[in-house]
RNA sequence: GCGAAAGUGGCGGAAUUGGUAGACGCGCAAGGCUCAGGACCUUGUGGCCCUUACCGGCUGUGGGGGUUCGAGUCCCCCCUUUCGCACCA
């Protein structure tokens, strides 16, 4: 290229922006250290980065150019904001990088945070650095043990046994996405489970608090609560005790459906099941069977319950007995009942479940029907008998309610009164009754990993557990442990750290090496944002009650389950603590879409660094500017969509950006006074103003930043025609553009400072107000109204608002197009809404 | 399989919640300005048809039915896509 021209575009826009970013920081205090005035202001809490191997990139960045328009929008609107961030820094992602590059991952860590820091300060975004708080640090960390230390004290920090993901070649654990396919990812030795005794934060006990907790959450997406309250996945039922009168023994089973207990006809334990050892004792082929319940134990869970994993099943020859019909039946053990879900047993009820009746016809069980349909589906019986089904043998289960039979003396009650007298026999009897159980399952912590926050526990041999004391934290993760992700846990290898003596006895003992998993670091971390430097607590109650709840929470919706329902059980143990008020801590939630791209592989996939998909947006913003980039991330499409990132239509914001600014210079150009006012109130071009202050407003609020846009866009369209016409009111104009560029501020930034800088507007525009709008200006002084001749458009009159159906009426008749579609017919019905349309209906 | 959301021009998407479908932008086309342009400015742009004409007609929001004076919007059936859960007894 041929760099002739003394100053380009683009060295324009990024001598705009540069000189704006400079004047916010320095006038920081103004715009962001505001104290709360009482009872009002915002917490607008963004969702915070995390700073491993990867920049930022067009995926991230829709996110904070979002949060960054709300919060401008606010304090444009004269709302106090607090909009804080920091940094999630602990790890996998910072350790495997750390492990590859031989750099310290706090040392790795903290340059990606200083580069991130930049980014965020070459988009624009507006946050208050003061608070910013950062998880790999001892100062916020230790709190994380303190919280783990509150939660053992109440019994809700255990012990537990739990399989984990081990590479026999690396010595090593793996997480999940490290075991993709079931090979380490490292060396692809295939990976085997391994029992470890783990901690366990007892979420379950919090089920039904979680549970209720959803239905306040009017300011959620519906999806994100959908998802939380399956996860917790309440089932209502009763537990069932089967007789094993063989071993003296009886196998508790949980189930929905109590109704159809006179329909077991076998009792199936999962392979994993305690009594499995006692009742293979006596098999004859007893090697054969155990050999088979190592397979399947060993089996990946992902296999084992993959689509249309075949069930496989063993007898084991032992009997037990259906409490209610006081018949023999098998005892069996298969791959589909679940050891950790109920019970790790269950009643077989092959009529009746789908499951359990491709298991019975399968290996020959005894299907027993004990529900009869009502009536009411005729057809289906129709159909069936046309298919020529027999009643006594069902292709199908029937799963829905219906009539017990064959239930001695539960026969002829409905389905759903047998579910309850069935359970209250049970407690009657002792055998069971009535049960309510979740899915979900306690929060397994422990990360058999360095770059995280330590346990604070010591065992000793005689003490066994012992906290770590309060006064002695923080237990500090030491700088100098040697992580190569081989050969087991880091921590254990530091002589220095491991070591130490028993709290309780004074004897020799050792710290735990596990750390926490860094959900831990994101439970709490809006909470310390309130007060990120108290060194004697969390943080003040005080100052928290005056912030807290978040009112709106914005992050993407791969959190919607894990991170959101942690944050939400740790608020209701803060509140049991009494250092909070609320359980529910984010009022709203807004999940945006993700940006999504193909990837080299030709699939449509969600933009990151590790599909080879991601699009850096520096030399983007380096090129077009940052308000271009904003303002066109912002256009994409509604916010709460999925986009697929084309840069191709960035040349409409940025040619949209660029008008503004020559209107407005078109206009100075002029002479006209920049400050000028309109000579009339009631004016087209008045009323074209009022409409878009309206109709903007009502998009920021209702996040719609891309229609904000386009109606920002008719804005400067109208505006433009009025620099252009001689006979326009210049005070007028001014007026508009002025508008215009306050408008503009919380999508293009920078921009609008420098032209509300240039009209002569004294202060900036995040404190100088927003437009207000008359209501009866708002709307165009003309209607169109529509005139349909039998429901069929015709015509199109323009008659002043307000006008009556007299009016349009005899408008209508006297247009000559209307007039040629009423001739020779009847009018027979006149439908009239309002300064919109006239529906002559006609024969 | 279960659950949820969605399907509108060549593309991204609007549509005051039952009232003129296609705002705004991209792309495309024609013209202007230019030595030139991937710069800028006009104008046009769902499809089909009619017309010398700027008049006008038909059709059109995944498909089929229904309610209504009127349906992108409400109801029923079907198809497709995306997401979530996935043997949870």
């Amino acid at each position: 290229m041929s760099s002739t021209a003394p100053t380009t575009k683009s060295e324009e826009i990024l001598r705009i922006e540069a000189k704006w970013r400079e004047r916010w920081e320095r006038d920081r205090a103004a715009f962001v250290d505001t104290a709360k005035p009482a009872g009002e202001g915002t917490y607008l809490l963004v969702m915070l980065p995390y700073p491993s191997g990867d920049r930022l990139h067009v995926g991230h960045a829709r996110t904070y150019f979002l949060t960054d328009a709300l919060h401008r929008f606010l304090r444009q609107t004269g709302v106090t904001v607090f909009c804080p961030m920091g940094w999630d820094a602990f790890g996998l992602p910072a350790e495997n990088y750390a492990i590859q590059k031989g750099i310290h991952p706090r040392t790795s860590t903290l340059a990606n945070i200083a580069a991130m820091k930049e980014q965020f300060r070459s988009w624009g975004v507006l946050y208050d650095w003061t608070k910013e708080v950062t998880t790999c640090e001892p100062e916020y960390y230790r709190w994380n043990q303190w919280f783990f230390l509150k939660l053992f004290e109440k019994g809700l920090a255990v012990r537990k046994k739990a399989a984990v993901n081990w590479c026999p070649s690396c010595l090593t654990v793996l997480a999940n996405e490290q075991a993709d396919g079931g090979v380490c990812d490292r060396c692809g030795t295939p990976v085997v489970p391994r029992e470890l005794e783990q901690w366990f934060l007892k979420i379950t006990d919090y089920a039904e608090r979680l549970l209720e907790g959803l239905d306040t959450l009017a300011d959620w997406p519906d999806k994100v609560v959908t998802m939380q309250r399956n996860w917790i996945g309440k089932s209502t039922g009763a537990d069932l005790d089967f007789a094993i009168p063989s071993l003296a023994e009886s196998v508790r089973v949980f189930t929905t459906r109590p109704d159809t207990v006179y329909g077991a006809t076998a009792l199936v334990l999962a392979p994993e099941h305690a009594l499995v050892p006692r009742l293979l004792a006596n098999h004859p082929r007893k090697a054969e069977l155990e050999a088979w319940v190592e397979s399947i134990r060993g089996q990946e869970r992902i296999a084992r319950e993959a689509e249309g994993a075949e069930k496989d099943g063993r007898d084991t020859g032992v009997k037990a007995v259906n409490p209610f019909t006081g018949k023999e039946i098998p005892v069996w053990l298969a791959n589909f009942v679940i050891a950790d879900y109920g019970t790790g047993a269950l009643m077989a009820v092959p009529a009746h479940d789908t499951r359990d009746f491709d298991f019975a016809k399968k290996y020959g069980i005894p299907i027993v029907r004990v529900i009869e349909e009502e009536k009411k589906e005729k057809k289906e019986d129709l159909l069936r008998k046309e298919e020529g089904e027999s009643a006594t043998a069902p292709s199908a289960a029937y799963t829905g309610e219906g009539r017990v039979i064959a239930s001695g003396p539960f026969s002829a009650k409905s389905s759903s009164s047998a579910r309850e007298l069935i359970a209250q026999d049970a407690a009657e009897r002792g055998i069971g009754g009535p049960k309510v159980r979740y899915r979900l399952r306690d929060w397994l912590i422990s990360r058999q990993r360095y770059w995280g926050t330590p346990i604070p526990m010591i065992h000793c041999e005689k003490d066994r557990w012992v906290p770590v004391p309060e006064k002695d934290l923080p237990v500090v993760l030491p700088p100098d442990a040697p992580f190569t992700g081989k050969g087991g846990n880091p921590l254990e290898k530091v002589a220095a750290f491991v070591n130490t003596t028993c709290p309780k006895c004074g004897g020799p003992a050792r710290r735990e090496t596990d750390t926490m998993d860094t959900f831990v670091d994101s439970s709490w971390y809006y909470l310390r944002y309130v007060d990120p430097k108290n060194a004697t607590a969390p943080f003040d109650p005080r100052i928290a009650k005056e912030w807290t709840p978040v009112d709106q929470y914005i992050g993407g919706i791969e959190h919607a389950i894990l991170h959101l329902l942690y944050a939400r059980f740790f608020a209701r143990i803060l509140k049991d603590l009494g250092l909070v008020a609320f359980e529910e801590p984010f009022s709203a939630l807004f999940n945006q879409g993700m940006i999504t791209r193909q990837s080299p592989t030709g699939r449509v996939e969600k933009m990151s660094k590790s599909r080879g998909n991601a699009v850096s947006l520096d030399p983007l913003i380096a090129e077009k500017g940052a308000d271009a980039v904003r303002a066109f991330v912002l256009f994409l499409g509604p916010p709460e969509k999925d986009a697929e990132w084309n840069d191709e239509g960035i040349s409409g914001p940025e040619r949209f950006l660029w008008r503004v600014r020559s209107t407005v210079d078109r206009f100075l150009e002029s002479g006209a006074d920049p400050r000028g006012t309109p000579s009339a109130a009631d004016t087209p071009t008045a009323r074209a103003r009022h409409m878009a202050v309206k109709r903007i407003t009502e998009d920021f609020r209702a996040f719609s930043f891309h229609t904000a846009v386009a109606h920002l866009m008719e804005l400067l369209n109208g505006a433009t025609a009025q620099v252009g016409d001689p006979g326009a009111d210049a005070g007028e104009t001014a007026t508009t553009l002025r508008t215009l560029v306050t408008l503009l501020h919380p999508i293009a930034p920078h921009l609008s400072e420098e032209l509300n800088e240039k009209m002569g507007g004294e202060k900036s525009l995040l404190v100088s107000g927003w437009p207000a709008w008359d209501p009866a200006l708002a709307v165009e002084e003309f209607a169109s109204i529509a005139v349909q001749i039998s429901g069929k458009v015709r015509a199109e009159l323009r008659l002043p608002r307000g006008s009556s159906e007299e009016l349009a009426i005899a408008a209508a008749v006297s247009n000559a197009t209307v007039a040629k579609w009423l001739e020779g017919k009847q009018r027979l019905k006149t439908i009239w809404v309002q300064d919109r349309l006239l529906n002559l209906v006609v024969k």
